[in-house]
DNA sequence: CTTGACTTGGGTCTTAACTCCAAGGTTTAA
DNA sequence: TTAAACCTTGGAGTTAAGACCCAAGTCAAG
């Protein structure tokens, strides 16, 4: 049996977090001690890692808590698991191309400005943001 | 001059949002009438523009501030913000190699997940989550 | 027995970019 | 003239995932 401080180190967290998932609902101690200190065993250990590793999949607490949810249901299966990773993945795809959108937007907006010593009223980068052109791509996609 | 409903109407935003912009420093009327009302010119629908723009481009409002404040600037010339742009993009890659790092390691849970009919106690992902052994991309990475 | 490390609950604070609300004053169109 | 639509200030609330702090209780070692 582990105290809070003990589990924590051993997912290199602080105690606090670990009490914030407690209030979460996603780790709770197997009991207390009579003087209150919550008492842990190696589960914890594991479940705590399950939900590094999650978050470190991109996965938010919230969506951590249905996963967790899933694996003590009767009802469930691995192809719920799967189909959960598969939507996430999805989203983590779509997230990735707005940013190469706004990533390609930054590259027009660089290359044209070829003359650096220019002043800044003819900074052609300033113009753009101003004149609403500078993200030709997301608009003409449309149609 | 426009009154602060007929420019938010003007960028599609709301008149929450631009007397957001006023606390925050990035959009002051011309001036205001007797009764308090603010009064904007179209110089401010071409910087609420920008600032829409900029934000599209992955800028945040703090990040705005300072291309307005290099743009009211003597000193500052049109290379001090292309540099700006630059640097915004190298950060914008960064997140993207990130988000797809994370994609990637969920791409492996999916696959080591073959047969979907398992029930949730021998569910690879599951398992892959809690032994530490998900995220090797990253965990290899180092040495 | 004391000292120092640990734990408790409860509270506030953080960041970003708004959003909503209340209670009232102003303008405008019928 | 009156009702609708607009505007004002000020402040509180939202989301996520904790971080930080505090006074007080507890535990282990010397």
């Amino acid at each position: 049996m582990l105290t809070i401080g003990k589990l924590a180190l051993s997912a290199d967290v602080t105690t606090d977090t670990v009490r914030y998932y407690e209030k979460e609902g996603l780790l709770a101690p197997v009991r207390k001690t009579d003087a209150g200190y919550r008492l842990y065993d190696d589960t914890a250990i594991r479940r705590l890692r399950f939900i590094k590793q999650a978050q470190q999949c991109g996965f938010s607490l919230a969506e951590i808590r249905e996963l967790l949810a899933l694996k003590s249901s009767d009802a469930a299966c691995c192809k719920d698991v799967k189909s959960v990773a598969i939507e996430k993945k999805l989203h983590l795809e779509h997230k990735i191309k707005a940013l190469q959108v706004m990533s390609q937007a930054l590259s027009e907006l660089i290359t044209i400005c070829d003359d650096e010593t220019r002043p800044l009223e003819e900074c052609p980068i300033l113009a753009a943001l101003e004149s609403s052109m500078a993200l030709q791509l997301k608009g003409n996609r449309n149609g």
